[in-house]
RNA sequence: GCCCUCAUCGUCUAGCGGUUAGGACGUUGGAUUCUCAUUCCAAAAACCGGGGUUCGAUUCCCCGUGGGGGUGCCA
């Protein structure tokens, strides 16, 4: 059986954005796909902008998306080593069999690559058979005698048998220089697969790191869930199909096939992003929920640590379907964990327009005092018992008592809240509230 | 300029000769709910243009237009 063989070649010249990204995403999908090897190379031939914070930054920014490799730096393996800066005997050999074939000539002491001028075919999985034909000469080793790109590249890709070459579209042009190498060293060219681009949301071009939603460490920064982050990603230029698109990662790699891929350049959508990000953050599992949600909490101001894990836990089991984002977290809940509480002024002048706030915040307080067990049924109950005996809504209960204990006029169900709260803070609040406004 | 490439709602896409052109995000309206969010219902919204081929083209071919990429001793 032929086993598949995938790399991903990213240089380390700048932050991890989300096209490299998603072409990694797409190496590897195609790896677990067909059981083969997916293999991390870094392309550190350009010593002018390589930086080891950069590579830093990839390799967290791989881990973080779940995108383990089976070759490459740290786990080693048997095409090793992973780093081009490490492997210049490698070329050193390649290039004495160009020198020697005389298909490599020397000027202004560089070393060029004699073209065929004939055009060449590029098998792509993806745009089926492309042609074309290179011009010019290039340059395989600078005058420096350092091997570029298109020559360090192609031997990488040899000597580690790689089988299939997904990269961007932005490489096609390259891709018949790379074949011309391939011949000329006397090996069958892999497989390649152009995936279309990334675009940006507004105005034209390439997605670039300056654009929002370019780099995949702000995704981690901003507390994105990884998996919808990944998900969304791969529906970026492929689809699988059935009117689905929120799928588990494991039905993606069954799914996920190559050829499938679209040809033409996607626009990202950051609404679309958060609404996957949303979607998967709700569908945690509440333990999940709580563990991501106290690691936002600890990197706010928000003082978790100074309350009891029990209310903490409380407090976020009745904000996690109301939340789309944990960016938003710490000031979804922060009046749950303070002292003293701030009124929305504006909502408070529409409410005391609307009916007399203070009556009924007077008729509750009375009646929830009287209140032994507080929970979702009692307060419920109350609140219907206080509107029919009064002959209002219950809405005017329910939004003066969330304004009073809360501040504001958005947050969890106001039942479950006063619950978490607890008879003394609510009444403590309502007090305060009256004593102020 | 030259070379390569792509083209379905605003956006991501399904479609692979005959469909009321489907879904999703977003937008708008409505229902439910204690607010918000959710959920549900509904609406507006697309086959770039022109030639062919064909009984019939969104679908196949050509041209044009538009978009994207490349055109380095960057990767």
């Amino acid at each position: 059986m032929n086993n598949v063989r995938v790399r991903f070649a990213p240089s380390p010249t700048g932050l991890f954005h989300i096209g490299s990204a998603r072409t990694a995403l797409f190496n590897w999908l195609y790896a677990k796909h067909t059981g083969g090897n997916f293999i991390l190379r870094i392309e550190d031939t350009d010593d002018g902008r390589d930086r080891k914070e950069f590579l830093d930054v990839l390799i967290h920014g791989l881990h973080w998306l779940g995108l383990n490799w089976d070759e490459g730096p740290d786990v080693g393996g048997e095409c090793g080593p992973y780093f081009q800066s490490q492997r210049s005997d490698i070329y050193q050999k390649y290039i004495e069999v160009l020198k020697k074939s005389g298909l490599s000539y020397e000027k202004d002491g560089a070393l060029y690559f004699k073209v065929s001028h004939k055009p060449q075919v590029i098998h792509d999985l993806i745009r089926g058979n492309v042609i074309r034909e290179e011009e010019k000469d290039f340059v395989i080793v600078r005058s420096n005698g350092k091997p570029v790109f298109h020559l360090v590249n192609v031997v990488d890709d040899i000597s580690m048998r790689i089988t299939h070459i997904i990269r961007g579209e932005d490489h096609l042009s390259n891709t018949s220089k790379h074949i011309e190498l391939f011949n000329a060293f006397g090996v069958k060219p892999p497989l390649f697969a152009h995936i279309p681009l990334i675009l940006k949301s507004q105005g034209s071009g390439k997605m670039s790191k300056r654009d929002t939603g370019a780099l995949i460490e702000d995704y981690e920064k901003n507390h994105f869930i990884a998996d919808a982050v990944r998900n969304y990603l791969c529906l970026l230029g492929w689809s699988p199909k059935e009117d689905r698109e929120i799928l588990p990662l494991n039905e993606i790699i069954g799914l996920f096939d190559i050829g499938d891929v679209n040809r033409n350049n996607a626009r990202f959508d950051e609404k679309k992003m958060s609404f996957f990000n949303s979607e998967y953050l709700r569908a945690l599992p509440f333990g999940d929920f709580y563990d991501r949600a106290l690691i936002v909490l600890r990197n706010s101001q928000v003082a978790v640590e100074k309350f009891d894990t029990q209310y903490v836990r409380n407090v976020l089991a009745i904000c996690q379907e109301k939340l789309r984002s944990f960016i938003e977290l710490p000031n979804f809940i922060e009046y749950f964990f303070v002292e003293k509480i701030t009124y929305d002024r504006e909502a408070l002048a529409k409410l005391m327009a609307k009916f007399d706030l203070r009556t009924r915040l007077r008729e509750f307080k009375l009646a929830f005092e009287l209140l032994d067990i507080i929970d979702e049924t009692s307060v419920e109950n109350l609140v219907h018992e206080l509107a029919s005996n009064h002959d209002v809504n219950t809405g005017e209960y329910i939004h003066s008592v969330r304004l009073a204990v809360s501040g504001r006029t958005v947050g969890p169900s106001l039942f479950g809240l006063l619950r978490v709260l607890g008879k003394e803070v609510t009444i403590g609040r309502i007090n305060s509230f009256l004593f102020q406004n």
